[in-house]
DNA sequence: CCTCACATGTAATGAGTTACATGATTGG
DNA sequence: CCAATCATGTAACTCATTACATGTGAGG
């Protein structure tokens, strides 16, 4: 999938602009399907338009910057039909932190510690995120599917890491911050 | 991540040529990382060659082409612990499987359908590599830990769509071959 | 006879990231 | 006063993919 059809995606469900886009793609609603940076998403934007596939309105705001809210058009709907029917049947797991952890015994005890700790932080982030995500959402919408499968693994990635970590010897996770005592 | 890493990494295992990593990396023990393809496996092994982080044996095979087996040299290790420090700290689910589950409404009911199980088919085949993978291990070997991560998450995968397929309006999955009563 | 598996490699192309470039306003 | 957030955009660069190019042997 290319930059393109993901921002016309999220234009399908609302109007947006380049920043905004790329706000949702980060940590927001479509933030579980590619990764990408302003310097694809806004020219991405600038050849769709000049394609016909979305239109800009141009809204002044006192203070702040000029900022482009663009649509998605007719054309635009059809283009994303069209590149959704191409796309590849199958999605791969793929992991990079996996890598990592397969070495564990090349790397320094510290920065296994630290990729495993940061991979638990981002998991644990993630799932927040999806709950959050889960309550601002219709039911049946195409969201609820996600959100819900998204749940599913990453709890189950969770889960399988609490349980290995003491076999990885690492110690449990430190408390996150100060917390009285119990 | 780059190829470059990968192939170390593989090369730290064992000897292999750039067909065996390529093999290796579609479908076997180091298929959960990253994709690569000969047009970069073989620039990278060269590459690393003139660097001196490989070496090569040729072996000069009747009735078959020259065969070329890497091994990895002691700058080569120590590259690739670098690199695996450098490596990112979190690594993020992304699918583009899900995106196309987003826009259900927007497809064809018999594309939704095609893409349901393909992606099936890729999580069961998944499973079967791992659970092969898992009996030529030696116990507590970093692949220990892939692969019981692997299965943890696949199978949530698993689960969760098995549980959605009706709620999609998909029917029941068909017999994969002509089965015998049960 | 034809296709698949084995085996290596190159060149054109493409798609994206990073870093650069600019600038206002808000909050600590 | 400094950092972060809002807001848009470009250019150099990197990295990998795709398609091309070549050749053998085995099996159906």
């Amino acid at each position: 999938m290319n930059v393109r059809t993901l921002c016309l995606g999220i234009l399908a469900f609302d109007e947006a602009s380049g920043y905004e886009i790329k706000k949702a793609v980060e940590d927001g609603m479509f933030s579980h399907f590619i990764e990408a940076s302003y310097g694809s998403i806004y020219p991405a934007l600038t050849q769709m338009l000049a394609d016909g596939l979305v239109s800009v309105r141009e809204q002044a705001q006192e203070g702040k910057p000029l900022k482009k809210a663009y649509s998605i058009t007719e054309a635009g709907r059809k283009a994303l039909k069209n590149s959704l029917h191409e796309l590849p049947q199958q999605d791969k797991f793929k992991s990079e932190f996996l890598f990592q952890a397969l070495f564990r015994e090349q790397v320094d005890p510290q920065h296994l510690e630290a990729v495993f700790n940061g991979q638990m932080e981002y998991l644990y982030d993630e799932l927040s995120t999806i709950e959050e995500c889960r309550q601002s959402l219709e039911p049946g919408s195409g969201h609820a599917f996600v959100n819900g499968y998204g749940h599913a693994v990453v709890s189950a990635a969770i889960q399988y890491m609490e349980e290995s970590r003491s076999s990885l010897g690492l110690l449990a996770r430190k408390p996150i911050s100060s917390d009285a005592a119990e």
